[in-house]
DNA sequence: ATATTTTATTGATTCCAATCACAGTAATTC
DNA sequence: GAATTACTGTGATTGGAATCAATAAAATAT
């Protein structure tokens, strides 16, 4: 995004520069918002926030990831969400009185900005483009989950692991000569634990794909992908 | 909801007293929110809108109820919502320039109100109060998402047709002296096309219910809930 | 660089639900 | 209310992914 601030408070890291929801206010807004933030950082594995948990701010992700799941009752842990760069979570807690809906864990060192429930709702009341940001947000995210409960109506896990590869090749993928590079925000574990299948499953049908030349795994923290277009047929997405 | 309507022209079943995202506004600014209102009725089995396709108008269910799917590459269908009197869809539409990310079809005689984009948006700026109500329930859909989405990383199936069973009690349930008797919005084949399973397996997990005694079905289109406590647990819902 | 721990892969087996096939039941239509 | 049509239930079989078990590879610590 352009930094439109000259002036010499004002750092161009602040992380309201990044989130969307904020997108449509000038500087001179932002600058009165980011007066009202306050930060904290995590490190790897923290929780952030804790399912049933009712929290008092909206938090932004200024930077790193974190993973947003559900524990099974089987004990197994079904992620919901991988949040970056300027996504935010909590907003729940603000509106209706509903406690958290899931855990929040950080991937890997994360810094937050939070905003206090009664600052963001004079917010909201102040600058009704702010809700409609959100609306539009909240609108993706649910297009998002639809998609995913929908591959679930496909029994074929092959479709989902295409689909989780598109998604995190949009999010996390850097073009280079061979392809497209995918630093994975998640372990194998826990992109089996989205997909909501079997660790062991995973590491098959992806070892499947690299075999048929679609992909290359490169450690254990990327991906390559070589054929997107066959990737694109393999998670049914038409569109 | 109480009625404050003493007016005239002011009819008693106008959609918007039904709807929970006007449910902040008084009576004076309802009834010039109904001016802007245009009605349409839908019969059984017709599509009210197509996934892809774009709408100008936000949906309000006066009464009856719909299914919205989306219709999987292999040519089943999966059911993400139904939604009944009060609820709305077409949203994304107007916010966003996204295209319905579903189907949506009448189970039933379909009475519905509809708000064209541009009046919609004008709404929302003059009360913000309506676009905070909007989020809270995408708050709520975004929820019950999320509890599908866990529930299938749950592979038991038993659990997924608990969950289906206590929702369905909440909305369509009704006291009787045996036990709660759900008034069921879809058939055999539509609740195993929400719960991403086969028609089959359904049958045979509902008679496997019906045989520990914690239900019973009556008809094809009511089920009557012996234990729900029972049923509690088969659903893995702790909380 | 080596040791240790963590994470990922591969193989063998089991099991649950999908599918196929058909019979039975309920709901419409005439 | 009989006939037709749509929906639902049950049995037999198959298949795909989960689970169990062990090895291999990668990442981290020493």
């Amino acid at each position: 995004m352009l930094d439109l601030c000259q002036c010499g408070h004002c750092q161009n890291d602040m992380c309201i520069h990044k989130v969307p929801i904020f997108s449509t206010l000038n500087e001179e807004e932002l600058i009165k918002i980011a007066g009202l933030i306050t930060h904290r950082n995590y490190k790897k594995g923290e929780i952030i926030i804790m399912e049933g948990e009712a929290t008092d701010s909206i938090i932004i992700i200024h930077e790193g990831s974190v993973k947003a799941f559900k524990n099974t009752p089987d004990g197994r842990e079904q992620i919901l969400y991988v949040f970056s760069d300027g996504d935010f979570f909590g907003e729940q807690n603000l509106l209706s009185h509903q406690t958290s809906t899931y855990t929040v864990e950080a991937l890997e060192i994360v810094k937050t900005c939070m905003l206090s429930k009664n600052k963001f709702q004079s917010l909201l009341h102040q600058y009704p483009e702010i809700a409609i940001k959100i609306i539009e947000e909240l609108g993706e995210r649910m297009s998002r989950l639809e998609n995913a409960l929908q591959s679930i109506g496909v029994r074929n896990v092959d479709n989902r692991i295409g689909g989780i590869l598109l998604d995190f090749k949009d999010k996390y993928g850097r073009k280079t000569p061979e392809g497209i590079l995918i630093r994975l925000p998640l372990s194998r574990e826990g992109m089996a634990n989205y997909l909501g299948i079997a660790r062991e499953t995973l590491s098959r049908k992806l070892g499947q794909l690299e075999n048929e030349g679609i992909i290359r795994s490169v450690g254990n923290k990327s991906i390559l992908i070589l054929d997107q277009e066959e990737l694109k047929a393999l998670s049914g997405n038409v569109f």
